[in-house]
RNA sequence: GCCGGCGUAGCUCAGUGGUAGAGCAGCUGACUCGUAAUCAGCAGGCCGUCGGUUCAAUCCCGACCGCCGGCUCCA
């Protein structure tokens, strides 16, 4: 069995050569493996490839596959490096930097093409058994945005054609999961010129937020955190004192009004500061759990909006935890739990944790950052959780515990953060009295479990294709009279129901059954209740599931005992057959 | 923000250098029907916006706006 990467590696060097060939003076950067193919970062002097190429390049590289060309490895010194790859600017540059301790590199070729390539490959080129080539983005030259502008064209490589036919069926079945398709079919939210990344909730989205905050403020009531609201617009002085208007002013917006300047919140943590900063606290209020629905707005570069995904507003299910040295540890353990059990009670069991340490720019002594690191992975062991490291990409205040899920298409997200912050606390003089009657300043940890309501949901959505659980669904039931005759009998069943709490409409259109059961399943509606003259007569309504199965008449009471069963345990199935 | 692509009716999409079509949705009417699309009629568009080329632009060119895929950045 070959190398996968070997091969992927390989794949990436026989595209440069065809690239080469169509565009001789086609400079090259890197040319690495990806997790579903390969793809090269190059620059092609006046012309820029597009799509129309890619075809192109595919029917030369499948030339070179069937030479079978020979990849030759070689160690040469790196002044006959530089020599060799002279007129190439990024070998050249790869060379001067990256490589410039090393005595010898090495270089591997096949055919006419040579490439500055640490290896390994696999012997020639027809091994390589299945590949495409994709699609084509933009990328800088060591992915630096200050740096040039290069193309990345990148192409799909599998060890056998099956398995590249099944990755691309299974992306053509994954892109149906878009939550932004699936928003607008079920119509749960949009969009408008007007706002861009700013989304608008519909009656259906509203509903699926509006139960999530249910659901978590009923946790955090369970967990001792109390909650608070603090305004979207404050003063731009209790910015500065956070450091927001030095280290994250590039994504605020910002307002004039009566010739102050105000900052629109992109972060709720000032306001709740202020609220804590009202009275003298005492150690016997802490470990002091507080938590805020606040929407923040963050301007975003527009090239990064996404769905739900990346917006300039959302709602985070933020908490601030203000406690002593001592109780931070039990605190943060805490937090790790209560955010699995949420991820599980939604059926995410894919996660990723990563701990983002210290950014370049940051507030604070290193020596803190350091300590407060230190005391995130501690958290996570005690758990036995592993986690990966972000280099850098900690908040500017303090470092934090991120944990991703991917999407439909396998891209990851940030959805919980867990945030130790010893530098706010200090910079806004907080402080509560000991029991030794002295004044201590408190850490404070900022969390936020779903992270962004919002993308919370966008994830929910590609999660469950829009078949949510009965208890999240928007719609839960539709009755669907037969003929008109059944019209009335169909508005006394609603009632019936929305007494019991269901969330129920009616389809009194004179369409067939057909066409009602149709749009109802396509609108992903967990239970169907047809009523006819049969059901009519015996107060009993028939119930087809959205899988499709039909369960057959029964009375009201039934249904709405075993409905509201489902629904109170949360359950991710539509029926509870031992209840029958 | 950067690179590339795209932008036609509420939605999904055809189409042409000579001022536009289909299906679904909507409205009206008929049908009253048992588990994924009943039939007929009607209505619906400054062809993203602004400039330019042309006798003539939805189509060609440019700018802008928005969206999509990446890069960078982040919940």
């Amino acid at each position: 069995m070959l190398d996968l990467s070997a091969v992927r590696h390989s794949a990436a060097h026989i595209m440069a050569e065809a690239i080469q060939r169509l565009y001789p003076k086609a400079q090259f950067a890197y040319g690495p493996e990806t997790e579903e193919g390969f793809f090269y970062d190059v620059k092609i002097p006046n012309h820029s490839l597009a799509k129309e190429d890619l075809p192109k390049i595919e029917k030369i590289m499948k030339e070179i596959v069937k030479g079978k060309h020979k990849f030759h490895h070689e160690n040469i010194t790196r002044d006959e490096a530089l020599k060799l790859f002279a007129g190439q600017k990024y070998k050249v540059l790869t060379l001067t930097n990256q490589l410039d301790k090393e005595s010898t590199v090495s270089v591997y070729r096949q055919g006419n093409f040579v490439d500055l390539c640490r290896g390994p490959h696999i012997e020639h080129t027809g091994q390589i058994k299945a590949f495409k080539v994709n699609r084509i983005a933009g990328s800088y030259w060591l992915g630096d945005s200050s740096n040039e502008p290069l193309q990345r064209i990148y192409g799909l490589c599998f060890d056998s054609k099956d398995e590249l036919k099944n990755y691309i069926k299974r992306m053509e079945e994954a892109r149906t999961r878009d939550h932004r398709l699936i928003g607008k079919q079920l119509k749960l939210f949009s969009w408008h010129d007007e706002g861009p990344g700013f989304p608008f909730m519909l009656p259906r989205g509203r509903t699926i937020f509006n139960l999530l905050v249910e659901y978590n403020r009923k946790k955090n009531d369970d967990r001792g955190y109390a909650e608070i609201h603090t305004p979207s617009m404050l003063v731009e002085e209790l910015w500065r004192v956070s450091g927001h208007t030095d280290y994250y002013r590039e994504n605020m917006y910002f307002s004039e009004v009566d010739d102050h300047q105000f900052v629109i919140k992109p972060m709720n943590c000032p306001g709740g500061i202020l609220v804590y900063k009202e009275e003298r606290r005492s150690y016997r209020e802490l470990p002091m759990r507080v938590a805020e629905f606040g929407l923040v707005h963050r301007h975003e570069l527009s090239g990064v909006l996404h769905g739900l995904f990346r917006v300039r507003a959302f709602t985070q299910d933020d908490a601030h935890i203000y406690c002593a040295m001592e109780d931070l540890e039990n605190e943060l353990v805490n937090i790790v739990d209560y955010t699995l059990e949420v991820y599980r009670d939604f059926g995410f069991n894919d996660y990723i944790i990563y701990i983002a340490n210290r950014p370049k720019k940051a507030i604070g002594d290193p020596a803190v950052w350091e300590k407060a690191t230190q005391t995130l992975r501690d958290a996570l062991e005690v758990r036995g959780l592993d986690y990966k490291i972000k280099e850098g990409e900690g908040a500017f205040y303090g470092p934090k515990i991120e944990f991703n899920i991917k999407d439909c298409l396998g891209r990851l997200w940030q959805l919980g953060t867990v945030q130790l912050d010893f530098f706010l606390p200090s910079r806004f003089g907080m402080e509560y009295i000991g029991s030794d009657n002295q004044t201590h300043t408190p850490a404070m940890v900022h969390r936020a479990i779903f992270g962004s309501l919002e993308r919370f949901i966008g994830i929910l959505i590609e999660h469950t294709k829009g078949a949510f659980p009965v208890w999240i669904s928007p719609v839960q039931a539709i009755i669907l009279p037969i003929t008109d005759d059944q019209n009335d009998y169909a508005q006394s069943v609603l009632k019936q129901l929305k007494l019991s709490g269901l969330r129920v409409e009616t389809d009194t259109t004179s369409e067939r059954l057909q066409k009602k059961i149709r749009n109802a399943q396509l609108q992903k509606i967990p239970y169907m209740l047809v009523c006819g003259e049969r059901e009519a007569n015996n107060n009993e309504i028939a119930v087809r599931l959205r899988t499709g199965e039909d369960l057959g008449s029964m009375k009201v009471k039934e249904f709405i005992s075993n409905a509201t069963n489902i629904i109170e345990s949360k359950s991710k199935e539509l029926w509870n057959k031992t209840l029958d």
